[in-house]
DNA sequence: ACATTGAGTTAACCTAAAGCTAACATGGAT
DNA sequence: ATCCATGTTAGCTTTAGGTTAACTCAATGT
């Protein structure tokens, strides 16, 4: 039933540690036919955020256990959330948290207390500007015969329709971005595992095997001591 | 800036035996600025395309006379239509005559019903992937018959591409970025070797052997008692 | 001319990097 | 909890690349 409903509204995340908040603001977003997900912390929120990626994040700036800067300094840092409009809600007069919003790569900000239809009126504003900034591009790249649809995470491989596991599908989509490119090891760590994590010295050869096997051997040149490209 | 005049300037070969989506469609982009063509069914559409040279064509799949499968493939055979990025029109659901388009050689697929927004924007960023494929973003340095890919780590010699080992190929590329210098001995061991190692005295001789036997042994000039440079 | 010195050449040797495989870990679905 | 798919690791093998040593050759200076 939401499969169905999904693009018909947009999707917001309210995250306020007062119930009452929660309760009025949610209900004049609810009245306005967007689909709404709250939550009382940051910690809370960034879980709901990638489990329900919402169009829109409204973040209260001080919070018990993640206050709002800190969840949207990591909400930015989350791929999943890439197009995602953040604002937030913030005590008029308390600048300097606007400000640290704004540092921390938030998109807006709404100062309490909250007049509903100013609030109702800033949220379909801020929904619009996400849709003139994110054009839906085509996320389909056509190779030869390797058709990679990035929306749909599948590939079609001589005619032949398959998904890969994640990490695999990106670093297929990584390497395919640059065709010929030969990308260095560090390089593909930082874009597929991401800065923080640290893996073994093999893994991405395992991965690369995988791929080999999967769509030809001979697309995935290694280059030693340096990494990897695809070709052809 | 440039993106605006080129996109303003594109021509787009609509293609479809409904009236209705011709209009619509067409008032669509004309209102984005673009320079529209139309065509009823697939060899109508070939005569134009033939004619016109679209950037873009958009085909209908189901078509009376010669349906889009039919005509995609056709125009992928003419020499004139090179560049040309086609995409389909399909129905929602029919997964297979999206595999069938790819088959033949189409950019991207759309499906009906067509909202406006995603059409246009659809179409803005498949003309610009269009216009990214021809400036190649380069490293990459050409001197006489030697090319020098960076990227790819690579290099043509005499129009045959060929890939040398790491430490050649940073040797190569460093003294290629300055022909004619004489680089010392100790400059070369301290960039492709790196300060802390330490290498004995006939090493570089070697790797200049190598690239003097694959690259022509005149390129690389020695200077007794100084070190190497590369003429062309 | 001969000695001296730096460079060229070759092949053997060494080593770091990638390939491979199987085992183990994890996390989501049922 | 159990299962399955995905992801990571460890450890071994293989290979390509890099270095060295020993010898030869060419140039230079006395």
């Amino acid at each position: 039933m939401t499969e169905e409903m999904k693009d018909a509204k947009a999707r917001v995340l309210l995250v306020d540690d007062e119930p009452d908040i929660l309760e009025i603001v949610g209900y004049n977003l609810k009245n306005e036919g967007y689909q709404v997900f709250t939550a009382e912390n940051g910690e809370e929120a960034l879980k709901i955020a990638k489990k329900k990626k919402p169009d829109l994040i409204i973040l209260d700036v001080m919070m018990p256990v993640m206050d709002g800067i800190e969840a949207c300094e990591k909400m930015r840092k989350t791929p999943e959330l890439d197009g995602t409009v953040i604002t937030f809600l913030t005590a008029r007069g308390e600048d300097y948290s606007m400000i640290a919003g704004f540092d921390v790569g938030a998109d807006d900000y709404i100062t309490k207390p909250v007049k509903p239809r100013v609030l109702v009126s800033k949220v379909k504003s801020l929904l619009r500007r996400r849709e003139n900034v994110t054009p839906e591009a085509s996320n389909i790249l056509k190779l030869g015969d390797l058709v990679i649809d990035r929306d749909q995470y599948k590939i079609i491989y001589k005619k032949e329709e398959m998904i890969l596991p994640r990490k695999e599908f990106e670093l297929l989509s990584l390497l395919t971005t640059k065709p010929g490119k030969v990308f260095k090891r560090e390089e593909i760590l930082d874009v597929v595992w991401g800065n923080e994590v640290i893996v073994g010295g093999r893994t991405i050869d395992v991965h690369i095997r995988k791929l080999r096997e999967k769509l030809g051997d001979d697309s995935f040149k290694t280059v030693k001591g340096v990494g990897y490209k695809y070709v052809k």
